[in-house]
RNA sequence: GCGGGCGUAGCUCAGUUGGUUAGAGCGCUGGAUUGUGGCUCCAGAGGUCGGUGGUUCAAAUCCACCCGCUCGUACCA
């Protein structure tokens, strides 16, 4: 075997696991820049921010769930090194249950508090779909009250504003669990022995968005969905007459039917209220909307920013109360061209007993989630975000390595620093000079400070306007030409450094202020 | 999980009915040019043809399984 062969044997291949990504400088800036602005609502509102690790205990994030018939699928998990199984986190509401938990003796209760970080879910990845992403929590612990989750719903919404998503491009859409529990009671659906054909009928419903009513029809009934690649899916089999009692309570049915076929939050409610009441079910979730909505009626917010709608469903089996989504309402084009509206970006709800499982004892609470990596893409859509970039450093070549020289150029480099002009001294191999100015270009260095012999002597550097310089170069063919003219470039006294590339580099802002 | 499509250089791709040593463009490195980005020219590096097994005198090409990517669907705390 040659030893080229067994080089290559030892190469590792350099590989990201499928589902992760590595975040750019634009990236990482631009959500710096919206958590920064989600976090001054949330401070203004009184909330304080708590931090949980990453991993917790995996009893003490999932078993609960009800629906949950596999309890490690989709998690990450590892055994410790004393056998007790660990998992990563999934979400910040199940870490936060066990937090106030640990410490309710030390909480004050109500408890209002704020949190981001990274969630992991073991899941098949897709586009905009990842197995690692941000949130952005916010939770009132120990607040039985709808006036919590009203309070929750305007601090979306001044969330949404603060971003910079005007009225009309998005809406916070609200309902309540116990409306979705008397549909489904005067649907027929009531009892243990129902209780798959309750998911089965809130998994179509939610599924209104993408394939329509039509589809959800087809979810609804006996025969089921079969779908472009010719897979089947079950239906929940409801009869004709059950599904028409649904979808005109939702306002979905013919024109003019149903709770929704209004225009004013309040008629929705008396519509839904009268028609549970028919039902002869529980309208206490339908009253519990009425108060939500005067509630936030009276703090100013119009329905374009809070609506009340009883067809929101949220997947989430822990809710026990109202529910709440921010739905993004703008049209935006995908990756193949089509024009779609963006959908939902965060929700949250009243979950009573998340804390009570570890405690026992009552602890109410409501809350909501802000999928942070997909606000971000719909703010770029937007143009909200990255507008500005951040200026790449001021580059000082080097043009001699003995130590004498490496510390004037140094200096200059301190000097700008402390000035607050990004500024770095060419770390590479000084020796090829024309790498140094390749480096700086694709960089995109705005300016070059170089001083060789010559110019040390004289006290003075050159200044290299790379910008200006590379709007030349369309002017000049001939490369020897090109080298001898030197393009952009200007003689300053050392003593001035500081106070002319100051003065370059505001030239350089106005240009691109203006050509925006 | 189920079904369809696709895997050839760092990237985008060509490669004829199975037939000699697998190619191009871009990118990368060096040089023309030991102190000046772009353009141009020259040279060079870089490949288990996704993996394993099979059919064949002969496989990047045909077959099987596996892995990965992708689209649809299911699930999604």
């Amino acid at each position: 075997m040659s030893d080229k062969k067994q080089k290559k044997q030892h190469k590792l291949k350099a590989r990201l696991p499928r589902g992760f990504v590595d975040r750019s400088p634009a990236d990482i800036r631009a959500t710096d820049e919206m958590v920064a602005k989600i976090k001054a609502v949330y401070e203004r509102y009184g909330f304080d921010p708590v931090e949980t690790p990453i991993f917790e205990y995996t009893d003490c994030l999932g078993k609960f769930l009800p629906d949950q018939d596999r309890p490690n699928e989709g998690v990450f998990s590892v055994a410790d090194d004393d056998e007790q199984w660990m998992s990563l986190r999934y979400d910040l509401t199940a870490p936060l249950a066990r937090h106030v938990a640990e410490n309710i003796n030390e909480i004050q209760l109500p408890y209002r508090t704020y949190r981001a970080g990274w969630v992991f879910r073991n899941e098949k990845p897709g586009p905009g779909r990842f197995r690692q992403f941000m949130q952005f929590d916010a939770d009132t612990v120990g607040a039985p009250g709808v006036q919590a989750d009203a309070e929750m719903c305007m601090m979306m919404a001044d969330t949404m504003e603060a971003l910079g998503i005007a009225h009309g491009n998005y809406v916070i859409r609200v309902n309540n669990r116990k409306v979705l529990d008397s549909v489904m009671l005067a649907t027929g659906l009531g009892g243990d022995e129902e209780a798959w054909r309750r998911l089965a009928v809130m998994r179509a419903l939610d599924k209104r968005d993408r394939l329509g009513l039509q589809g959800v029809i087809q979810l609804l009934s006996p025969k089921g969905r079969v779908d472009e690649s010719g897979d089947h899916t079950p239906g929940a089999g409801l009869s004709d007459e059950q599904i028409t009692r649904l979808l005109n309570t939702f306002g979905w049915g013919e024109e003019g039917s149903g709770s929704k076929s209004s225009v004013s939050s309040g008629i929705t409610i008396g519509n839904l209220i009268d028609r549970l009441e028919q039902y002869e079910v529980s309208a206490e979730g339908a009253r519990e909307l009425q108060t939500i909505n005067e509630l936030v009626r009276s703090a100013g917010y119009g329905e374009d920013q809070i609506d009340i709608d009883p067809s929101v469903i949220r997947g989430l089996e822990y809710y026990t109360g109202p529910v709440y989504e921010a739905e993004l309402l703008f049209p935006v084009t995908n990756e193949k061209g089509e024009t779609v509206v963006f959908g939902s970006v965060g929700g949250g709800g009243r979950y009573d007993g998340l804390v009570k499982r570890f405690t026992g004892q009552d602890v109410p609470a409501t809350g909501f989630s802000i999928g942070v990596s997909r606000l971000m893409t719909a703010l770029k859509n937007l143009g909200k975000l990255g507008q500005e970039d951040v200026v790449a450093p001021v580059l000082v070549t080097v043009m001699d390595g003995d130590t004498a020289s490496l510390g004037k150029y140094q200096k200059f480099v301190q000097d700008l620093r402390q000035a607050g002009i990004r500024a770095e001294m060419y770390q590479g191999n000084w020796k090829k000079f024309g790498n140094q100015l390749k480096y700086a270009d694709r960089r995109g260095c705005p300016l070059a400070i170089i001083q060789g012999s010559d110019e040390r002597e004289r006290g003075v550097v050159q200044v290299k306007d790379l910008i200006e310089g590379k709007r030349l170069s369309g002017e000049i063919a001939d490369n020897v030409t090109w080298r001898e003219s030197r393009p952009a470039q200007v003689e300053i006294a050392e003593a001035d450094i500081v106070s002319e590339i100051t003065r370059m580099l505001a030239e350089h802002a106005e240009d691109r202020a203006k050509s925006s």
